[in-house]
DNA sequence: CCCCAGTGGATCTGA
DNA sequence: TCAGATCCACTGGGG
């Protein structure tokens, strides 16, 4: 990880000192095996204030944009007023003008994150590097096994939890569809339409899985 | 905006309750004139526990990719021991897993949000509706809102998610099966031996649930 | 999600 | 060429 030499003593030992992420609009560069060059903008929320006034934003996100994700790290829990000002500032800074900033941020396409303390921001950062190093994400498709009421499940439990990880299907449904078939449903590219419980919408949507367009 | 039956009275006020939010694996629903149909899944700190290991949760994930833009609003703001272990739980969850999940849905093309309460949440969701109506975001144009596969790629993600449902099968041999068959006109009966990653026990494992002994 | 243990697939070895 | 031994990737269970 290369840290940006205006950043904080401690932060900085969390990586090699170099004037490389300010070339890219960041205080963090990481690169990654899977997702490319990574920059974190780290922003104290009294920064952050002042950024959203600022044009200098701008160019800030400009640059960024060559990395192939950016990240803003937001450091600081804001206090609003019940009219919605700061707390934290004198300026005139309110809820909905930070609101829109974030998301004006996320809309563009950074990724936003956000920690109370430096600290924590600097055991964010590492495990953000860590993460950033691995080969591979498990992601998010896995599915846990299936489980019967004995524990073991036996085939047919099988058989209704593989089905029930089809869009549109839970437990009931799938079983529906066992049922309905006599066993597994071998015409996997047949109408399920008819099935009691599976409408026209859930076989339509079924049928791409299985079938494409 | 649309807001889905199981979300707080407090909350429901904010809109219209519907279910079709949870078509898109969402709490809230969003259409917006610039940037389309927007999701947002709001997500107590207690939940995302929980939801870490849920097979529920992988297939709102999956659902939630048909939006334009998907939010994650997470309500509530972590403590940690100084082991990193949740201050908030009796289960063992750690900084390191609840930083990875952010990270996963970050690096999935998912929109983080936090908040502390639900007040907070209340008015962040208003802020946000306000927002997209508007047909003009004044600033910076940023990133190209690059979604890349994004949006039209979720039927690959079903399919892994279906198939990682048979015993032996996780999500890295689930899209190997289905590279190695091209795409999902599976050969049921045939022969997955062959698949690379998948070897004699676990297609005949495969082979008792589809043909039975 | 992370961590860990156990299973089973892939690869290597030697005759 | 193939059985057997070794290694390592992946699954599966738990937190």
């Amino acid at each position: 990880m290369l840290v940006s030499p205006a950043e904080p003593p401690i932060l900085k030992e969390l990586g090699t000192v170099s004037s490389t992420p300010e070339k890219y609009g960041a205080d963090f560069l990481i690169s990654s095996p899977v997702y490319g060059l990574v920059g974190i903008q780290r922003k104290e929320l009294s920064d952050l204030v002042a950024s959203a006034h600022d044009d200098r934003i701008s160019r800030e996100l400009i640059s960024m944009k060559e990395l192939d994700h950016a990240i803003w790290l937001i450091e600081g829990t804001p206090q609003w007023s019940s009219e919605g000002q700061s707390m934290w500032t004198r300026t005139n800074y309110t809820r909905s003008r930070h609101l829109g900033f974030l998301f004006m941020l996320s809309f563009q396409g950074f990724l936003l994150l956000s920690t109370d303390t430096i600290t924590e921001s600097g055991l964010l950062l590492s495990a953000l590097e860590k993460w950033l190093q691995k080969e591979k994400h498990k992601g998010i498709n896995g599915r846990p096994t299936a489980r019967g009421e004995w524990g073991q499940a036996d085939e047919r439990e099988w058989r209704i939890h593989f089905l029930s990880g089809l869009p549109g299907l839970g437990s009931t449904r799938a079983e529906a569809v066992l049922d309905y078939f006599g066993g597994m449903p071998l015409e996997v590219h047949g109408d399920w339409s008819e099935v009691p419980g599976v409408g026209k919408k859930t076989a339509e949507q079924i049928r791409r899985i299985f079938d494409g367009n």
